[in-house]
DNA sequence: AAAAATCAATCAATCGATTAATTAATAATA
DNA sequence: TATTATTAATTAATCGATTGATTGATTTTT
């Protein structure tokens, strides 16, 4: 039956997704995700021909959701700079810390040197993102509510690296926080509205006059 | 001949750092690594005991000089907080920036959920250096010199998250800043000395009272 | 001669992948 | 509708290759 095909294949990306993410490529084998998936070994192969072809299948059906995440905040006439950067920062907290598995996954991937046709792909993705700050922290400069001395790049590499810093070394993280960063109670509760002030005070004192 | 072995221990952790930074911890084998490094495989046994063993003596041999480092500015009595924390980033950029592929390889690492002994060690010591700063903040809050507001923990996942944003996503970094981050020249007559640049001013506005 | 270093050979374990046999589901036929 | 033919899905078993590690013999150094 087709709906029951699906949803199978759908609980194998899900449990594949959550393997990689965990384990890494190289270290997550075909048997633990097998196995966690309740499902015989041979059926990864029978249903993505290969390890690799479930790799790229988990991260295709990812692609959308990365691409929900874009605002349009840039073409909103009624905010200015400053509100737009703060609506960014409220959103992307918001929603990549939830997934920060798959997000850890895709930053551990890009950081290989394979320049897959893959990689390109999730590349642009992830720069549609970047040049969107981007733009509008370039706005802010030009209506003369941001600092022209202000590094436009950089701070936008503040913006990502600072939340990648805090998902991707959980354990490094953790350890200096004083809490399990994996924790989701925590994450919710206490680090997401932490992160989103911070961030938000650190570029107020940067950009703003 | 004490001086040979270590010329010859010298060697295998050079090619093995090389190596484990091309392919990743798990797709480094060590025939890769003994054949590369021109020896007897059992010889990476017989000298680091196991591949996680070799490992561990890459990793630390790396971290040695930067440790060290940051030991000696905690102890200085003679700067103020922010004369280290200026200190601080003029050295972390200038050593850790050179050889970002080691440190690619370290935060690749570092991103997988998988607790064996050896990502906890590895774990250890980047806290220690993450513990410095983080002192080295609190320092300056508590002598008065830094606003008492300002989140410690989250100023240093911006000082790590940064750097690492630029050098671990080369792909979209790169075309962020128009120019390929890989580039040695653009790096260090560049990137470089525009990163320390703004991270002090980031740090200032944040910190400074 | 004693100790340390090095080697080829091999160990058991695990890897991704494939096979052949079996069951379940669908289509065709009478 | 009942039975059969066909296809799809699933399984256990196993393949060859590769992994990290170890052995015992051999060479080199002390």
């Amino acid at each position: 039956m087709e709906k029951d095909k699906s949803d199978k294949k759908d609980h194998i990306l899900d449990v594949a997704e959550k393997v990689f993410s965990d384990l890494g490529y190289d270290a997550a084998s075909t048997r633990t995700i097998s196995g966690e998936a309740g499902v015989n070994m041979a059926m990864l192969n029978y249903y993505f021909g290969s390890k690799e072809g479930l790799f790229l299948a988990v991260f295709e059906r990812k692609i959308e959701m990365f691409r929900s995440m874009l605002q349009n905040l840039g073409n909103d006439a009624s905010m200015n700079a400053w509100d737009k950067l703060d609506a960014f920062i409220e959103a992307f907290i918001n929603k990549v810390v939830v997934n920060s598995c798959f997000a850890k996954l895709i930053n551990r991937e890009m950081s290989l040197n394979r320049r897959d046709g893959l990689m390109d792909k999730i590349g642009d993705i992830l720069l549609t993102n970047v040049l969107e700050v981007k733009k509008i922290i370039d706005d802010g400069k030009a209506s003369g509510q941001f600092r022209q001395e202000a590094d436009t790049e950089m701070a936008v590499a503040t913006i990502f690296g600072t939340k990648n810093y805090i998902t991707n070394t959980s354990l490094v993280a953790s350890k200096m926080l004083g809490n399990d960063v994996n924790d989701a109670a925590y994450m919710e509760n206490e680090l997401k509205p932490r992160i989103k002030k911070y961030l938000k005070e650190l570029l107020k004192a940067y950009l703003l006059k």
